[in-house]
DNA sequence: AGCACGCCGACT
DNA sequence: GTCGGCGTGCTC
């Protein structure tokens, strides 16, 4: 079959051809200065499209967000829109709903949501001609005036064409590739029949149908165990709103219960898609290979911020066309627009990489629980840690608890916890080996010994925290950060990890010119060459932000400690997440007591879950593991529970004593934070915001804490002051917040040149 | 947020 | 006499 490609203008052409006058259209704009500006609408635009616009002295991309027949705005200061997308299908009203959403929750301007959560070159009308293209070759265009004649010819029995023909319902103009699939295997002869016809044209797309049957089987499906079993009839047979937990330890499969489901789920529905969120980009390759593997003719999109930025749209793209039926990505993947969305998993739901930090402050996890409600749909969030937010709705049966308490091997055991008393060790008179106690050291000779290898972790990357002379007390502190400036030794520079001032090693003290200036505490670096001196037979790999800092170097590392290439593998939070390291049998945790000191009433539970993650690192193919805590807190709470492996029994105090402080989950809070070059700027600007809230409604159901620096005061010499505000009911705080930001304006003019912000639902305080 | 206009100090 | 500092104000 030759198929006839069709060009942009051609289409454009056609969509300027439809009638109907609705004279204004009010476009979102990226700009804080309002939701939606008026403008005179060109023949074709529809919500949901696209658009150029005039605003002020530039042209601007927005997203058409409804029609109107007149506007506040007089007439003689309405212009027309520039011009509008032809080829892309509009974003539903769905998505609209979920940016509206999410504009309102965080507090920020409806364009401020929707356009940061499309892909770079559609934010950009140059490059939409060439993304036009390319994306052109992949979909089917319904005739003007024909989507009628086509639902009328669409077999009504046919469950496939009753997709279909709702998919046309919905967009008429257009139809994706699920769409047409659902289409080819359902009636290839009336595709052919209505292409005869003139009713659709067909693009590549079509050719894409026969590519994406290839002939290599799906990967087998290894059998389930009855709580993984369970766990799958439950999603799969769910309907409407079905929000899960899915409460795993590490190696218990949860996995398998996903891709099952996702199975059973896109085996019922030919149309359905798929949204899985995974936290971290280093996850995505292997999941991603899996996925493939397991459902070879499915089409997969991808999406996170790695990839270039037309890869990106494409893929996006994909997703919006109902094309891709499963859809990988971090965070920033739950903004994608799936029409066809019928199930979303988000896979260790309790990490804080689904938190952005900066930008749109949203959680990526909320935000898929509300577009699950929002779609009536299931939602699957998994941990072996839940946070206690997760935990605590599902203690109430707001969420239904799916519970997988063993391994997935019947011969992967939990490992063995064992507290290392640094105390203890002292008074044996045994000392540290450049921080590494006697047992430690012993366990990783036996692992050597035996051909196993064995996992270092500690969260500081670099060779030592901060250099110090020994004679006047100097410290290598940041000119532009209350921080510590890193030594990185192997590349012999002082970095700061927080605004990237890097500076040559000093030979001798900057201060009182002693030459003694030596490294205080240990990263990484300094660890790994610390074995490499003690096992020197060794083959030690380390993995972390500056081992893998070149593109495509970490998922390379860690094919190695795969492939057995390595025997003690030293690593930060990046070996801890996603991989099964087969032949792992001993995990060390260095250092874990800075986390006992913070003042964040979180740090406890993200500690537990850290350590409990790289715990399940060790020990799971038939060979115990065993997992060694050096500290001189043995007592503490987290460390306690993690020697028991009882996430329930920590959970329960956590809650208990968040419950008698009254913190989330059992209160709400934003935080408020602004940014100066003087403190007391920033703060006299949190105080005046203070002294305004009085006069809002809500003021006495709300608990405004005083305004004070933040733990971080000063960094690229802005000092940071913030504030908290708390209640003990969403709506109250969303209400008063939602008042109370209207008078930053005028506190802004009061103390001027502060930068602020509003966090909701801070993770870190 | 950008990006203008607008009104006061050090330079050819 | 101009270049440029960032204070104030607007964008349909």
């Amino acid at each position: 079959m030759t198929v006839p490609l069709l060009d942009v203008a051609q289409t454009s052409q056609t969509l300027e051809a439809s009638p109907g006058p609705a004279p204004i259209v009010r476009v979102a704009l990226d700009t804080p200065a309002d939701d939606c500006f008026d403008y005179v609408a060109a023949h074709g635009v529809a919500p949901g499209d696209l658009v150029v616009v005039p605003f002020g002295r530039r042209s601007m991309v927005g997203v058409a967000v409804e029609m109107a027949d007149s506007s506040d705005v007089p007439p003689d200061r309405l212009r027309p829109v520039e011009r509008h997308i032809g080829w892309m299908p509009p974003l539903n009203a769905e998505w609209m709903a979920l940016a509206r959403f999410a504009a309102r929750y965080y507090h920020r301007r409806l364009g401020e949501v929707m356009l940061p959560a499309l892909p770079p070159s559609l934010r950009e009308a140059e490059t939409w001609g060439r993304l036009g293209q390319r994306a052109q070759s992949t979909q089917y265009r319904v005739r003007e005036g024909q989507g009628d004649a086509l639902r009328a010819a669409v077999p009504t029995r046919s469950r496939t064409a009753h997709a279909l023909a709702a998919a046309l319902a919905a967009t008429p103009d257009w139809i994706g590739l699920a769409d047409a699939r659902a289409l080819c295997t359902a009636a290839p002869a009336r595709l052919a029949e209505w292409e005869g016809a003139g009713w659709i044209e067909s693009s590549i797309a079509a050719r894409r149908l026969l590519d994406i049957a290839p002939d290599q089987p799906p990967s087998v499906a290894p059998p389930l165990h009855d709580e993984q079993r369970q766990a799958v009839d439950a999603i799969a047979g769910a309907e409407g709103f079905a929000p899960f937990l899915l409460h795993g330890v590490t190696g218990s499969g949860k996995t398998e219960v996903y891709l099952h489901a996702m199975a059973s789920l896109l085996a019922a529905d030919p149309a359905a898609q798929i949204l899985m969120l995974v936290p971290e980009i280093n996850l995505t390759p292997q999941l991603q290979a899996r996925i493939a593997a397991r459902f070879p003719h499915e089409p997969l999109a991808v999406l996170h911020s790695g990839l270039a930025d037309q890869e990106r749209s494409l893929q996006w793209l994909a997703a919006h066309r109902g094309e891709a039926r499963i859809v990988l990505g971090t965070r920033m993947a739950v903004l994608a627009s799936m029409p066809h969305l019928r199930l979303i998993v988000v896979d260790e739901e309790h990490d804080t990489s689904y938190k952005q930090q900066e930008g749109l402050r949203y959680s990526a996890r909320d935000l898929a629980v509300w577009r699950a409600n929002q779609l009536k749909i299931g939602i699957v969030l998994g941990s072996a840690t839940p946070s206690m937010e997760t935990w605590h709705r599902a203690e109430q049966g707001a969420y239904r608890k799916l519970v997988l308490r063993e391994r997935a091997q019947a011969d992967a055991a939990l490992p063995t916890v064992r507290l290392i008393d640094l105390n203890h060790e002292r008074q044996r008179q045994r000392h540290l080996f450049e921080g590494l106690s006697v047992p430690l050291l012993d366990a990783i000779q036996q692992r050597l010994e035996r051909g196993q290898q064995s996992l270092l972790f500690l969260n500081r990357r670099g060779y030592a925290p901060v250099l110090a002379c020994d004679s006047c007390g100097w410290l290598s502190g940041c000119p532009r950060c209350s921080a510590y400036l890193v030594l990185h030794r192997p590349e012999r520079r002082l970095r700061c990890h927080h605004c990237g001032l890097e500076s040559p090693v000093p030979h001798h003290c900057p201060d009182c010119g002693n030459v003694d200036i030596a490294p205080l505490g240990r990263g990484t670096q300094r660890i790994e060459e610390a074995l490499a001196t003690r096992f020197p037979d060794a083959r030690i790999a380390r993995i972390d932000a500056d081992s893998t800092r070149r593109k495509g170097t970490a998922q390379a590392m860690f094919d190695e400690v795969h492939a057995g290439e390595v025997d003690i593998l030293v690593g930060t939070q990046m070996v801890a997440k996603g991989h099964d390291f087969q032949r792992v049998t001993l995990v060390g945790i260095v250092h874990p007591d800075a986390a006992m000191f913070s003042h964040d009433f979180r740090a406890a539970e993200h500690l537990f879950a850290s350590l409990m993650q790289v715990s399940g690192r060790a020990g799971r193919a038939g060979l115990p593991g065993e997992v060694l805590i050096q500290t001189r807190y043995p007592d503490a709470p987290a460390l306690q529970a993690l020697v028991r492996h009882d996430y329930d029994g920590f959970a329960a105090s956590q809650l208990r004593e968040r419950r008698q402080a009254s913190l989330p989950p059992f209160a709400y809070q934003v935080l408020v934070t602004a940014e100066h070059g003087q403190l007391e700027r920033a703060l006299a600007f949190l105080q005046a915001a203070r002294e305004r809230a009085d006069a809002c409604a809500l003021a006495p159901e709300v608990q405004l804490h005083d305004p004070v620096p933040m733990s971080m005061v000063r960094i690229f010499n802005k000092e940071r002051a913030q504030m908290l505000v708390e209640a003990s009911a969403r709506p109250v705080l969303q209400r008063f917040v939602s008042e109370w930001v209207q008078t930053f304006g005028e506190v802004g003019s009061a103390v001027k040149g502060v930068r602020w912000q509003l966090e909701i639902d801070p993770l870190r305080i």
